[in-house]
DNA sequence: CGGGGTGTTGACTCCAATCAAAGGTTGTGG
DNA sequence: CCACAACCTTTGATTGGAGTCAACACCCCG
């Protein structure tokens, strides 16, 4: 087997050494890879039975709900690496969409294969726990500091949490990486309009704290923006 | 063994039939009880380390973090048979404080407790498994049905979660339940202030879709509450 | 060169926050 | 058993941040 492991792996390994036979099971779950075109739909919220998850071995995904007032709330956003469903192993039906935002490449496994690997590898069991639940203080996080907080502060926020994530699997990530994520997914996702994102987003760059320009988020001063919104690197 | 068991047994099996073993491993959870007055915290967001978790035994809690500026955000609620800080399991120090709203019994246990239960039972594992991204998806609810939506649909969505989930270890619940709640607690959970609060409960009474005196909540018509906010009964 | 998706800017509106004060309720001690 | 204090709730007046509506600018792509 190759040296070079795949995003999942890497994920793992960022948390824990892994093992021989350890790689091998996680590997498994990346076995039938399908390409996804921008804005095609993985699943469908309310789609049933939600007897599977997936990997995201390639590009970057959101899971969503759309409202009947034809607003969309974006959920989460998913980089190279992540499992995708996670939070709906309990549930029978999809709680949420999940649409790719570029050219990807996915995985689908079912729910059974998870299972397996509890019984066959406490490490793993505990690393998937670990993952489970940092996936949740993600969350808990960003809903912290972005609910009652003003836009400028929410935006922040958001890229600080994106730059931690991509570190996980890219521990050379500089102050300036790609976010192919529009004002208005940004708005769907922090809770505002892409006209107040994008007025926002105009008064950090005259602040400096950081620049958008197309896909590309470049933060001057990284350890600044952090404090602007009273970032926790630990929590990550 | 008596025939009366421990909530969190209680809640277990509402997902599941378990066995005498698992009801026994699951028993050990919950030995050590600490009592704990109103206001009482059992820990602070940044002690460290984080290495237990907590069964909630008898009464509520809740946890928060406090900002600079002197609001608080309130982050979940905990009722009889919850786990608490499940959601801090990958963490090194804790990320929210948590706090007992009235007298109540909660009993700590380490990690380790539930590294012992991955490696003794496969099932037990599947239910924690379970058991955590449920509460995920439930605060994904939340979150979803809360973010953009007006301070009556917060509310209402509130009140429906609360119900379904005291269901699980109730299965009698009436339209009438307690809920130990300020309405300054609730808006530190909804975002919103306790003015504002005070206001939306006194608009959705006059229109009978709840009743909150002291407190209790009265729902004249469940489901009309649960149509209006979109709930959906089945993710709980 | 268009043309569709994306981003920017301005004017106006509105929901909820804020500030402030007065009622209610509870529970504790005299 | 009453009185008072602390807390909680209600109500009113005012303010403000973000939404809405709308027009225009941009930019990549075909």
């Amino acid at each position: 087997m190759s040296n070079h492991h795949s995003c999942l792996v890497k994920h793992f390994q960022s948390h824990a050494r892994l093992d021989e036979q350890d790689i091998d099971l996680l590997s498994r779950l990346e076995r039938s890879p399908e390409s996804f075109g921008p804005e095609q739909d993985l699943w469908r919220a309310g789609d049933k039975p939600a007897d599977e998850l997936a990997v995201m071995s390639q590009g970057w995904a959101y899971s969503y709900v759309d409202h009947p007032d034809g607003k969309r709330t974006i959920n989460d956003v998913y980089l190279p690496g992540d499992i995708i469903g996670l939070h709906e192993y309990a549930l029978d039906s999809h709680q949420t969409s999940v649409k790719a935002l570029e050219k990807s490449t996915i995985c689908r496994f079912p729910h059974k294969h998870l299972e397996t690997i509890f019984e066959a590898s406490p490490k793993l069991t505990k690393m998937f726990f670990r993952v489970a639940c940092l996936q949740q203080s993600i969350l808990i996080n960003r809903t912290l500091n972005t609910y009652h907080q003003a836009a400028d502060h929410r935006i922040a926020h958001f890229v600080c949490e994106i730059h931690a994530r991509l570190s996980r699997t890219n521990a050379d990530l500089s102050n300036t990486f790609r976010l192919p994520l529009t004002q208005e997914h940004l708005g769907n996702i922090l809770g505002l309009t892409s006209v107040h994102v994008s007025r926002t987003i105009g008064q950090l760059a005259e602040e400096s704290m950081l620049f958008r320009q197309r896909n590309r988020i470049t933060v001057p001063d990284l350890e600044a923006l952090r404090h602007f919104t009273r970032f926790n690197r630990t929590h990550y």
